[in-house]
DNA sequence: ATAAAAAGTGGAAACGATTCAAACTAAGTA
DNA sequence: TACTTAGTTTGAATCGTTTCCACTTTTTAT
């Protein structure tokens, strides 16, 4: 691989000239940076990244950090991410915690070692201190501080639009299922524009956010469907909560939307194989992703931001289930 | 932050013995050592992984190119990826294609730039000769040479079995649907296993490839509905061809499994909004992810390997759709 | 006790780029 | 002509490692 100095030595003339050329900058004369260029394309010369990033001390590589990219929406997420990181020349290193603390503490150590120039994380932890002021970072769904930029849906407006959805389609008792076990996360506020617009519209409603449903799923659900059994609605904290529920009210003899009218969260399904088609509060998966793209590379470039939570509006998109 | 200078200088020791402690490599007296390992622990040093890729004219950096990483069979194989990818120390970059050739190359002529140490590749263009002997390589389901070791399923076992399945569930004439407009890819076999073991057993069948179908799906799928009236199977190129059939089938009047019975191939379903649920051909994604990795990583410190290509073998997944 | 071998350590060179002060050139001005 | 100014170019220093050769110290063998 042909390096600077080789260029520098067949167009006759120094490294520094080269690098003006190569990099736009400073002044060269038309025609020695013509002598260059054809130097350039003689040797099939490409400057190497790596020297680059080690004098520069800093990479075009962008992290994201997630729990699983296995997830439907991260994994919509990560396309849009890449596809913005790569229009502005940078790269996207892919790091899957397992939502597991530890794991992210790992990732964060290796990152900084890597000198990534910041990173899109997703994380369970309490990263407040753990990160700070080191590397340029944006969250998603989770509000940690001012220097953690969160982007995240209008999870209180989707809250109001879930419950006024489910009354629409005519559910007298509407209820609302899922929890996050996770004091930072925006998500909790779906819950918050639930209550907060039945209690407007004077709909009675259930809360039911037993912590921790990722263990012991059956016991979860059925729980709740033996508590609440007056209910005819259901909002669910995200689609997957909202198939799960689905799946267990059948096995339970209930149907939907006959019986019970179900709202998710997400709008995940873009394939054909999701049945059945889910109504649900649709985040704008891209729209985040570019949004919180854009706001890490404006940090990166030492920016500081006008503010610490970016909400994103939601739709509603009827589906099969209410 | 601390360089290996201010540790040489702290524990009063050359730079040159601090590399060799870090890097357990050569002798050091434990008295040393210990004086290094004090002065590490005292500045809260890491060593620099920029100074030291650019130093070592490599990085423990692995590309995966793929269409997009939205598809859930790839991000499946993405996960464990970069599971196995971690547990041996080294970092994923991911690169969504589209599937579009020249944003191959693209990524290519980036990835030598950055001096990745290796790629995974699910490519739709003829790159024998565009990556060659550069940067080591695993491809997923396509063989182009010796160079680039492919891993795939056993596509043509599972297209035996696929037919063989379709015949138990009482299919007397079944068809297989599908095409890849690629010649390297050896998804193909999943055609040639069906059509010989339905050769083998002297049962009717049917065979549609038109090519191209990603463009026009609606003419794609009427046309094989009305071509073929009296099939009583389909055995679908992947889960999201079949996916597409039922669902085509579906407006046509035909019931699944009751009119036709359904095989697809791949097994991507995990989650509990996908219904029907697929009978299908299982692809060992896991499997796959790892060995594709493990190999690479072989390649990646000069090994030859004693295989072209890698087949991992598939189960039959029984759904609601035979 | 001495020589030879082995173990341990120091420090400079190298990797390939950017940057910056200094030097040089060309053009304009008095 | 001499001086100024702006435009070009040079080349050494630098980033943080690893590596290798030379040198010193310790161990082993005779």
């Amino acid at each position: 691989m042909a390096s600077i100095k080789d260029v520098a030595n067949l167009a006759g003339v120094a490294v520094g000239t080269v690098s003006r050329v190569i990099n736009n900058a400073g002044a060269v004369k038309p025609a020695t940076r013509d002598k260059v260029k054809a130097a350039i394309e003689q040797l099939n010369y490409v400057p190497d990244e790596v020297a680059r990033n080690f004098k520069m001390q800093k990479s075009k590589m962008i992290a994201l950090l997630l729990p699983s990219i296995w997830h439907p929406f991260f994994s919509e997420l990560a396309y849009y991410i890449e596809d913005e990181l790569d229009r502005e020349g940078y790269k996207l290193m892919l790091c899957n915690s397992g939502g597991k603390p530890e794991k992210e503490l790992y990732y964060f150590d290796m990152l900084k070692q890597n000198k990534v120039a910041g990173v899109v994380g997703i994380t369970y932890n309490d990263i407040e201190n753990s990160v700070s002021t080191d590397i340029p970072m944006i969250s998603i769904d989770r509000h940690f501080n001012k220097k953690i930029t969160c982007v995240t849906s209008d999870n209180f407006e989707g809250g109001r639009i879930a419950l006024r959805e489910l009354v629409k389609a005519g559910a007298k008792k509407p209820a609302f299922l899922g929890n996050v076990p996770f004091v930072y996360s925006e998500t909790m506020l779906r819950k918050e524009g639930f209550v907060h617009e039945a209690k407007i519209l004077g709909v009675p409603y259930e809360v039911y956010e037993e912590p921790d449903p990722l263990r012991d799923e059956d016991k979860y659900y059925s729980t709740f469907l033996n508590r609440y059994q007056d209910i005819d609605g259901v909002f669910a904290i995200t689609d997957m909560a909202a198939a799960k529920y689905i799946e267990k009210a059948k096995e339970a003899g209930i149907r939907v939307p006959d019986d019970v009218k179900v709202i998710g969260y997400d709008g995940i399904q873009d394939h054909p194989f999701f049945h059945p088609l889910l109504s649900t509060i649709r985040q704008p998966v891209e729209e985040m992703a570019r949004t919180a793209v854009r706001l890490l590379l404006k940090k990166t470039e030492g920016e500081t931001l006008d503010r610490e939570v970016y909400q994103i509006p939601v739709t509603y998109r009827a589906g099969e289930t209410t």
